[in-house]
RNA sequence: GGCCUUGUGGUCAAGCGGUUAAGACGGCGCCCUCUCACGGCGCAAUCCCGGGUUCGAUUCCCGGCAAGGUCACCA
């Protein structure tokens, strides 16, 4: 068969010399162990924790080595093209600390672009006609119902599914056939004709899982759509060579390819990258644990994180300690640390599905917001307030320095003993909610009513604004003993019996009077930070609100 | 079903021929204490199973089993 003429009639027109796409996109000029690596989302615009994972790996392999990150979007399939979506990529990664060298809308080095494939048809299809003219390609013109129709054939006799070997219908359409089926119009793929064997089994280093096995691919897998567009296959090949990616850290979902990948570096003559295909984030459901998924956990979208509120370097840090399991204990010893000092080794990446721990995020925000200083836990609430607050909440931020006050005297943020009270912008929104709002409720209140507004009255009667803590506790504590409470906690808790309750109660009563709650920082200081009008105010409304 | 991957406490995991089998989260208990939180101390809980190899296997080999992934003109 006359390929190279056939190779015209399927993809006519000049196409440059393909040595010369080597001149074009040279070897990149970097030190000896530096890394290229990359994100290649498709435009979905929907970026999550597992990619936010991949992403993590791949930019710190890339920085740590003094290489290069680059993006690089897959738009080859069009149904999943979203406006907008580079932007939201790009921003959604920028908030974890992520920021490209090049790629698409970077305005980094334009030497590797062009960074969308579809802008890339050109290159793209002069190797796919190399191909044909080698014989190492060839078009199909199976339709769908034909391939469906094959597959279930397949199911039936139980025997490996695709597109290979006897099964491969148009891998050996005789001259005459091809060019009738083209002169009829018919559409057409093109496939790689495969030369592998799947009894033959390849021992192949994986980055992050060592020694693998495996199996030669011998599907004869569609490289040029009908709408002459490269698959995802294809296109990897032909742009990881070219943007010259030294290693492609990616998900374990794309080892099962891995066979078609390498099979297609080698027809192309194209030297490997090295691959690293890392775990994927399980969820437990039910009984089983799977892939966290899309559709049904919310805690999969990166959205979720920024609308809870949760501090972007915790979640960074949960991420770490998951990737590499020598982080949490570096980071014990380095807890200010710039995360960058870490030393990220793609080797230490987990070979495991692990399960997503939102306990452990959890902890790991507290401690994380525990750390910052009153301003800069002000900006952050507020930054999240602007976007996600309701109007009463932003509204907080009106009194700057109560907002202040709060913070550091009653969350002792930026002190020695801070507290690790909430987990996200939102939890501390609402944790602090009284210093801004009256209690609209009551917690369950405890004792008579009679009894609660005579300690009350007694409260007013004898508060002051000026008495410093230990005074106005004494206060308390008499208040406690004129109404038959113990106002030591020693002699409650040695004979219970003898009191009503103990100096506790009497706090908690005045407590939930104050801030409708029963459990909040220390009391005394929150009365200071109300006023002495705003806390008359309260307790006076307190005590006509006991029916 | 074929192929591939993975299997240490509830979770993340260190260890990789001889260990009282680290640590962290969570759980439980105690202390501190006007509540909560913080902090401190402590407890319970693990090597998937069966064969080998070996003086000795969590560690090496083989075989099961289980879980996950994947089998598109989607990436």
């Amino acid at each position: 068969m006359d390929y190279k003429a056939l190779a015209e009639r399927l993809l006519p027109g000049n196409y440059p010399d393909l040595q010369s796409y080597e001149a074009k996109y040279p070897p990149r000029d970097l030190p000896e162990k530096a890394e290229v690596t990359r994100l290649a989302p498709s435009p979905t615009g929907f970026i999550h924790l597992g990619n936010l994972f991949a992403a993590i790996a791949n930019e710190r392999v890339a920085h740590r080595s003094g290489g290069i990150l680059y993006l690089r979007i897959e738009d080859t399939d069009l149904k999943r093209k979203v406006d907008g979506a580079v932007e939201a990529v790009k921003n959604a990664l920028h908030y974890f600390d992520i920021d490209f060298d090049e790629g698409a809308e970077i305005g980094g080095d334009e030497t590797y672009g062009p960074w969308y494939q579809r802008q890339r048809a050109e290159i793209y299809r002069a190797f796919v006609k190399h191909l044909i003219e080698e014989g190492r390609a060839y078009p199909c013109f199976c339709t769908e119902e034909e391939l469906t129709a094959l597959r279930e054939e397949q199911t039936a006799k139980k025997e490996t599914t695709g597109y290979y070997g006897k099964y491969a219908k148009c891998r050996d359409l005789s001259e005459e056939e091809i060019y009738r089926n083209l002169d009829e119009g018919k559409p057409f793929v093109i496939r790689l004709r495969s030369l592998g064997d799947p009894s033959n089994k390849i021992k192949f280093r994986d980055a992050v899982k060592g020694e693998i096995t495996v199996t030669e691919n011998d599907q004869d897998v569609v490289i040029l759509k009908s709408d002459g567009i490269p698959t995802y296959h294809f296109a990897h090949a032909i742009d990881d060579h070219f943007m010259r990616t030294t290693l492609v850290i990616r998900g374990e979902e794309w080892l099962a390819s891995l066979p078609i990948h390498l099979e297609l570096f080698d027809a192309l003559g194209f030297k490997r990258p090295r691959y690293g295909h890392n775990c994927s984030l399980m969820k437990q459901d039910g009984e089983t644990r799977r892939k966290l998924s899309k559709r049904k956990d919310p805690e999969l979208s990166l959205e979720f994180y920024r609308k809870e509120g949760y501090y972007a370097r915790a979640v960074k840090v949960y991420i770490l300690t998951l990737l590499n399991s020598n982080f949490e204990e570096w980071y014990l010893k380095n807890p200010d640390a710039d995360l960058n000092e870490f030393p990220f080794k793609v080797e230490k990446m987990s070979k495991s599905g692990t399960l997503f721990d939102l306990d452990k995020l959890k902890d790991i925000s507290k401690n994380e917001l525990s750390k910052l200083s009153a301003e800069e836990m002000l900006d952050f609430l507020k930054a999240w307030a602007d976007e996600y607050g309701t109007d009463a909440q932003r509204g907080y931020f009106a009194d700057r320095e109560k907002m202040l006050r709060v913070l550091t005297l009653c969350m002792g943020i930026g002190g020695k003993k801070r507290r690790k009270d909430f987990t996200t912008a939102s939890q501390a929104m609402q944790f602090i909610e009284y210093f801004f709002e009256r209690p609209a409720s009551y917690e369950d209140y405890r004792f008579g009513a009679e009894e609660r507004r005579g300690i009350l009255r007694d409260f007013l009667a004898c508060y002051d604004p000026a008495d410093d803590a230990q005074v106005w506790f004494s206060k308390l504590k008499q208040i406690a003993s004129a109404h038959g409470f113990a106002a030591e906690m020693k002699d409650y808790k040695a004979a219970p019996e003898n009191f009503k309750g103990s100096v506790s109660d009497v706090a908690e009563i005045l407590r939930i009077a104050t801030t409708g709650k029963a459990n909040t920082p220390d009391l005394w200081t929150i009365q200071q930070i109300l006023g002495e009008e705003e806390t008359r105010a309260r307790v006076g409304e307190a005590i006509s609100a006991q029916a």
